[in-house]
RNA sequence: GGAGGUGUCGCAUAGUGGCCUAGUGCGCCCGCCUGCUAAGCGGGUUGAGGGUAAUCCCCUCUCGCGGGUUCAAAUCCCGCUACCUCCGCCA
């Protein structure tokens, strides 16, 4: 949710915000149209009811003395007054939902730093590490699908069958590398003042609704109707909703939690894509860093948290490059998303393997998250990015460091976590 | 899943239809007094929304949440929720 402040006063701003993301500016017109009405309902609801309050200590006070008549009047023009006061509640209540509605469609205002348009309109900050030259050391890389299988770390087929198309089982060496990742990555976070969490991924709707994701992004997300939980897409949503409804002192920020869950997606939109191996699936695991500070502060942290996901590839010796998102492509909640993608070398493409976002106040406000300074009570900011998503960083990990013999390098940081295990070999 | 009990200001509590503009104690903040500290004295201390550009001021809402009864609800009724106790079930 926006400030009203911004919109009221300089609505041209917001306009510009929503042309950026590719989104209708007419929006902006309408949650103004809607808070005129919604002002003016109050303000009748509040004039009745004050007088209501008036008349009833008149009522009170004459019920003791011998005015009879008066008092009865007195009533009599209460009775009246009661049904007008329970119609204008009506009405008022009725402006605010319109208002809420509206403006509950409104995507957080696009950074004027991230550039405009859509998918494919990102800007490339930065490439680094060196991509391998396969051919020059004369062989052929295999894909993750052909490697996991040598190496048995995963099993599709067996996933398929179990749960349908885009789910697999980790196994073996893939299981453990998995924990291993996890709990490498949980360390570092720690390391870095992180606070490890391990939080529920069942989540009601005040939750999902409160962190923007059951905007543009709902038909992604996966619902249990008879219970109305949502499973959620990261733990970012249930982080997020940690200290909802919570005034916090200002002079503990910045909060910082890392976040190990289950991810849920439904991937609505992405048939035919990415089908092959496990880059792309309804489910999978994710160590997520997340942040609360102040708005003031959050342009930092979005840096530092950027920070660290790039420490983390270049542990990893992967190669990869950073991109600034476009504002079409940011999710409801942010301002400013930036990607490490990681060379994906039998696709030939640089592929998302983190995120972060700043949400500002966004989900704050929705969320009801607020610090109080010296200054007063204000919302925070929220930050997020992605400490680890599982499935492609092994993905990258095994196509990156295969060797001609099938095998795949361990990179040394990982070595402590995998037994001092310095390559992974075929099974079979 | 079943039965019973409890939810009032940061904490503890008072309040059984109008005198509640929610009292009191503790804690906290400001001031006075004071070699220092404590005690004592005085004042302040939920949050949201509206009038406003506004931290002054005025108004409305807020006694777990949502409805209802009533001229009038912290108070009466209904539903929900959280917690506590017991029973059942389960990893």
């Amino acid at each position: 949710m926006i400030d009203l402040r911004i919109l009221r006063h300089d609505p041209e701003k917001a306009r510009e915000a929503q042309r950026r993301r590719g989104t209708a500016p007419e929006l902006i017109d309408e949650i103004l149209s809607a808070d005129e009405a919604r002002r003016s309902a109050i303000a009748g609801y509040e004039r009745l009811r004050a007088e209501q309050k008036t008349l009833g200590k008149q009522v009170a006070q004459a019920s003791g003395a011998d005015q009879t008549d008066n008092k009865a009047e007195l009533l009599e023009r209460s009775k009246a007054l009661s049904v007008e006061v329970k119609r204008a509640d009506t009405a008022q209540a009725e402006a605010e939902t319109r208002f809420q509605d509206t403006m509950l469609q409104l995507p957080n205002l696009a950074s004027p730093e991230a550039p405009a348009g859509g998918e494919d309109d990102y800007v490339v900050l930065e490439h680094v590490g060196e991509t391998r030259d396969f051919a020059a050391e004369g062989f052929q890389p295999l894909d993750h699908l052909e490697l996991g299988k040598r190496l048995g770390a995963f099993d599709i087929e067996r996933g398929v069958k179990v749960s349908g198309a885009r789910f697999y089982y980790l196994t073996g060496v893939g299981a453990m590398l998995e924990l291993a990742l996890v709990q490498m990555a949980m360390e570092r976070a720690q390391e870095s003042g992180f606070t490890p969490m391990i939080p529920p991924a069942l989540v009601k709707p005040h939750a999902m609704a409160g962190t923007g994701f059951l905007g543009q992004a709902a038909s992604d997300v996966y619902h249990l109707r008879d219970d109305d939980f949502y499973l959620v897409g990261t733990s970012e949503v249930p982080l997020a909703a940690y200290h909802s409804d919570e005034i916090l002192d200002v002079q503990t920020l910045p909060r910082r939690y890392a976040a190990f869950s289950p991810c849920y997606r439904k991937e609505a939109g992405s048939y035919g894509k990415d089908t092959r191996g496990i880059f792309r699936v309804h489910w999978f695991d994710k160590v997520e860093l997340f942040t609360y500070t102040t708005v003031e502060e959050s342009y930092a942290e979005h840096q530092r948290l950027l920070l660290w996901e790039k420490d983390w590839l270049v542990s990893l010796e992967l190669p990869f490059r950073v991109i600034d998102t476009a504002a079409g492509d940011l999710g409801m909640s942010a301002v400013r998303k930036f990607d490490c993608e990681a060379w994906i070398p039998t696709q030939g493409k640089y592929r998302e393997l983190t995120s972060t976002s700043n949400c500002t106040e966004f989900q704050a406000r929705r969320l009801g998250v607020r610090g109080r300074s010296e200054d007063g009570i204000k919302p925070l900011a929220t930050l997020n990015g992605t400490a680890c998503a599982i499935p492609r960083t092994i993905v990258a990990l095994l196509e990156n460091h295969q060797q001609a013999d099938g095998s795949v390098q361990v990179p040394k940081v990982l070595r402590p976590y995998l037994q001092g295990r310095e390559t992974l070999a075929p099974i079979a």
